[in-house]
DNA sequence: CTCTACGAACTA
DNA sequence: TAGTTCGTAGAG
């Protein structure tokens, strides 16, 4: 009973030993079976997506060289998505790999440098990170791929990691140099933008500066209105009286009498001024500016007009002074220092003052120009306002020069 | 250095 | 024996 029961025992070992054996070779006979599908050679692992691809794609240039594809067979290399990734870079024995399956590991075999030439590396360090990595792949690959004479066979090596690893392995580390070193442009740049601002800063205060004293003379000249006339009050005369020099006409280059001096170059410019046109072809826009340019646009040559409305006398002619209007131009002592008293002469009569509003207008008019110009809304070119093209985009103008012998194209409007 | 072409080994 | 593909020479 007890030998029954010991030869029971064994056999039952003996069964579940042999299940364990048939188990391990049914197992190799399957790794087998799965080896004999896939051969493994000097150029396939065996395991890679292309080592398991069976068909050609029909495509790639290998593929169209083939006679199936219907090529002439002279390239006569497998098919592009069927050439191992892991084994295509090893060589054996020192032997390079065939140079259409040798890959840098960053771009695809046969299409490494051409389209990415190696000169790139030097123009700027925004590039480098396309081609560090790869000519320092390229060399590393080639070195260890090929034995060195003495040195065995090199069989294998760990094969790089694909390419969208590599790009993220590299590229977040480059994008950060990238951003952590300045840029030299960029920092002028800065600098030039920050001294910009402070000179349009600057100007559009001065801008506001000057319209502030174009309401002041505004007001001064709305004042100066409400004087009543002094008929008793001595006719003033030209500045030139108290000379004994001969005047001659700016504009006309007559000689003048002294006294109607002012009177009468005003007139005569004004008439050879009007004879000439200044435009532009587009109008002035300045924010802010009140009354600058005459800006009358004129249809047959498509032109709006340049010069200071104040003094343009093609577009505007001067008022027409009542009998009772009063001169009214703040009276000065020692040339510059107001009085607070105004001239009490009928405007009609006053010679010494003539047209002092337009020219005092004209005078602040020129100076908010220069500080329009500065801050650069529409810089009028050339000699001033009256020649210029304020406000214009990348138009033609007609041009400086134009003025009539003896005018000299001169705009006056210095101090009074 | 890349690419093309081709001899030749290998395989079915 | 035809088809496949590896390794290399040589042109550019």
């Amino acid at each position: 009973h007890k030998k029954s029961k010991e030869k029971e025992r064994d056999g039952e070992r003996d069964r579940s030993e042999k299940d364990e054996l048939r188990a391990k070779v049914q197992e190799l006979a399957l790794e087998q079976s799965r080896n004999s599908k896939i051969k493994r050679s000097a150029r396939m692992c065996g395991e890679c997506e292309a080592c398991r691809r069976t068909e050609d794609c029909g495509q790639c240039d290998f593929c169209r060289d083939m006679k199936k594809f219907g090529g002439p067979n002279k390239i006569r290399q497998k098919c592009r998505l069927r050439q191992c990734q892991v084994r295509a870079r090893v060589s054996i024995g020192g032997a390079p790999a065939h140079p259409a399956s040798r890959s840098c590991g960053l771009f695809p075999r046969g299409e490494s440098y051409k389209y990415f030439p190696a000169s790139v590396s030097f123009l700027s360090p925004r590039f480098i990170f396309w081609v560090i990595p790869l000519t320092g792949d390229r060399k590393q690959s080639w070195v260890e791929g090929s034995a060195l004479p003495g040195s065995p066979p090199v069989t294998e090596r760990a094969p790089s990691p694909p390419l969208p690893s590599r790009i993220y392995e590299i590229l977040p580390q480059r994008i950060q140099q990238w951003q952590q070193s300045p840029c030299v442009a960029e920092e002028h740049g800065k600098k030039l933008l920050e001294r910009i601002r402070r000179e349009q800063q600057q100007a559009r205060l001065k801008l506001q500066e000057m319209e502030r004293r174009f309401h002041e003379l505004e007001a001064v000249i709305a004042r100066a209105k409400q004087q009543a006339c002094k008929e008793d009050e001595e006719v003033g005369t030209a500045p030139s009286d108290d000379t004994d020099l001969q005047i001659f006409c700016v504009s006309c280059g007559h000689p003048i009498n002294p006294k109607v001096a002012l009177r009468h170059m005003e007139r005569c410019y004004a008439k050879y001024e009007s004879q000439t046109s200044f435009g532009s072809m587009y109008p002035t826009r300045i924010e802010g500016a009140t009354r600058l340019f005459c800006d009358v646009y004129n249809p047959q040559s498509k032109t709006y007009c340049k010069r200071l409305q104040v003094l343009c006398p093609e577009h505007s002619r001067d008022p027409k002074v009542s009998v009772d209007e009063v001169c009214g131009c703040p009276l000065v002592k020692d040339v510059f220092e107001l009085t607070g008293e105004f001239c009490r002469v009928p405007k009609r009569k006053c010679n010494r003052h003539y047209c002092w509003e337009k020219l005092r207008r004209a005078e602040v008019d020129l100076e908010r120009v220069r500080v329009v110009r500065s801050v650069g809304q529409g810089a009028p070119r050339g000699r001033g306002p009256a020649v210029g093209d304020a406000g214009e985009e990348g138009g033609s103008d007609t041009g400086p020069g134009k003025a009539p012998a003896g005018s000299g194209g001169s705009w006056r409007a210095g101090p009074l």
